[in-house]
DNA sequence: ACCTGAACACCGTTCAAGT
DNA sequence: ACCTGAACACCGTTCAAGT
């Protein structure tokens, strides 16, 4: 490999034309054509830089989730912690819509549950973000912001939990009102962290 | 169609041949071979009962989920409502595990979430099933049972979301201990319909 | 009326031939 | 060193030929 930044920017180039594709149509319907026509280059090319179709889909799905993360900063910065939550559960159903990104995410899932590989991918990233939310709950605690009956671990996975779910019903679903849906992530939010003594 | 019964019966066995091969292979990497095989038959015989694979694929979702319709006798004949829940938290966490059937429901949301005719399926169930949880949830406030902050159909939704998110993540990782899956759940159902006072 | 299985079109992947 | 694009193996679907 003669110039190793140059291949990567290559790399970079066919996996933007991946996600374009997998967006539209999904894993399973995008061909290898379908991405080369995209990136405009021929297949030999592609298998040049990546092993085969599935490094591809694991590269995207390790990608599409990462963005989560990126949001995961509101945590700090909101005043209230069940206001940091909501936020949270707003950018993730606003991203994650029949519309938009929310067949993509299904894949994924499918994908994640099927391949070891993008399993134990995702597996890291889900428990980072529970890490980084527990410690938020920790820190409310502190505070007195939260009461927390609940561990904060424990609260951190149900509260990921319930979002990874109403995400999936949302792409299923026509987009319902994403205000109704983070009115009743609050609602959950509020139960688990502030129990009504 | 000579003898539509034969026909209703061939058609069960092809899709149990189906089943099964979905099951371990996953959708997208099971061959019409593949069932033929296991079926005995010819591909020429299956397209005579089916129209093409996907026809397959909607019959198995739509399939695989109804089961969990069945548990929900369950909620009625529990002495309590949350221990009722929390039975059918655990017979669903049990079945879509990463060594049973976790993988498979994987396939299925992802299916949905592309196929039109698939997600208005899975979405009738969806609905049903929410609705008979709704309805135990304001049998138990008459009874007393429940103090219920949340709207029955709000609690119903919230509470399917996160046995939904749970089952998704017991698909990708090893099979942890269900045992504590389930407390959590109980903790959450806890939560939403009995706030402390 | 129903089946078989060869044939067809399509897709992931490879590799001989080019620059 | 890198690319192109024809070629190969495989898979979903069809249909001529059989019973």
């Amino acid at each position: 490999m003669a110039d190793p930044a140059l291949a990567l920017q290559r790399r970079l180039h066919i996996l933007d034309a991946a996600l374009h594709c997998f967006r539209e149509r999904g894993f399973r319907q995008t061909t290898i054509e379908d991405i080369c026509a995209e990136a405009r280059i021929s297949p030999g090319a592609l298998y040049r830089l990546f092993a085969n179709k599935g490094e591809l889909i694991a590269a995207i799905a390790g990608e599409a989730r990462a963005d989560v993360e990126a949001v995961l900063g509101q945590l700090d910065v909101a005043e209230d912690l069940v206001s940091g939550l909501e936020r949270l559960a707003r950018s993730a159903l606003e991203r994650f819509d029949a519309d938009g990104d929310g067949p993509l995410l299904a894949d994924i899932w499918a994908e994640a549950a099927r391949d070891p590989h993008t399993a134990k991918l995702l597996l890291t990233q889900d428990q980072r973000i529970q890490g980084r939310i527990a410690a938020a709950i920790r820190l409310a605690q502190v505070n007195g912001q939260a009461h927390a009956a609940v561990p904060p671990e424990d609260a951190a996975e149900l509260l990921m939990s319930a979002l990874d779910g109403m995400a999936l019903r949302r792409a299923m679903r026509g987009s319902a009102s994403v205000d109704d849906e983070v009115r009743r992530y609050r609602v959950l939010a509020l139960h688990l962290l502030k129990p009504k003594r």
